[in-house]
DNA sequence: TGCCGGATCCTG
DNA sequence: AGGATCCGGCAA
């Protein structure tokens, strides 16, 4: 199956959020096991005003990699016992990440309907920080069928509402009919980005 | 150098 | 509702 290539992640991160959708995440652990999993759920972090964006510290801060080259992973550690895994996107010096919230499992992959527990799932830590998704083969995106706008809808970040108005920016996007969804998109509203005026 | 708070998850 | 548990950023 063929990979996302570097110009699939070197666009607008709403866009690649969206196209996301569907796709295969796949890591190959130390162990020489073959864990994967459906992306079913995204958030898009752009640009340099994000206030909810850890680009917000800047080129040279803890995200630098946000502002470096599309289609490199991004792996950070959160309240000191979980990882989160998000790929790199637009072009060089413009920052923004796609984040991966859940996961529908594949193979020798547990559920992963969170961040974290998407991590935990594909044994994906800050090891795999700076890999690019593009080259690696360990670690990559497959090229599976687009999902219909129809399965598609959208609603504001979870965990970002120190952000402001940033917060309230409909760039979580997830498959409607999934069962593998966070709960708050599983039980949450939401609404079809096909419906936008 | 010290402190604060976080793109989370689990248990009670 | 609260605890776990580490690290980067910012104030002093």
């Amino acid at each position: 199956m063929p990979r996302l290539a570097r110009k699939f992640f070197a666009r607008d991160t709403r866009l690649v959020a969206r196209e996301l959708l569907g796709q295969i995440l796949v890591h190959l652990g130390h162990d020489g096991v073959r864990r994967s999993g459906r992306i079913v759920e995204t958030e898009a972090y752009v640009g340099p005003d994000d206030a909810a964006s850890h680009a917000r510290s800047g080129p040279d801060g803890r995200a630098r990699l946000m502002w470096g080259r599309a289609g490199v992973a991004y792996v950070y550690l959160i309240y000191g016992l979980h990882h989160c895994f998000n790929v790199v996107t637009e072009r060089d010096g413009f920052p923004g990440a796609v984040l991966v919230r859940a996961l529908e499992p594949l193979d020798d992959t547990e559920r992963a309907n969170g961040p974290a527990l998407v991590c935990r799932a594909l044994r994906i830590d800050r090891g795999c920080n700076a890999v690019d998704l593009t080259e690696s083969v360990r670690l990559f995106i497959e090229d599976a069928p687009r999902v219909a706008d129809t399965r598609v809808r959208m609603g504001p970040r979870i965990g970002v509402d120190y952000a402001g108005d940033w917060a309230v920016h409909p760039w979580r996007l997830w498959i409607a009919d999934s069962e593998h969804v966070s709960r708050r998109s599983r039980t949450g509203s939401g609404y079809n980005p096909a419906m936008l005026g």
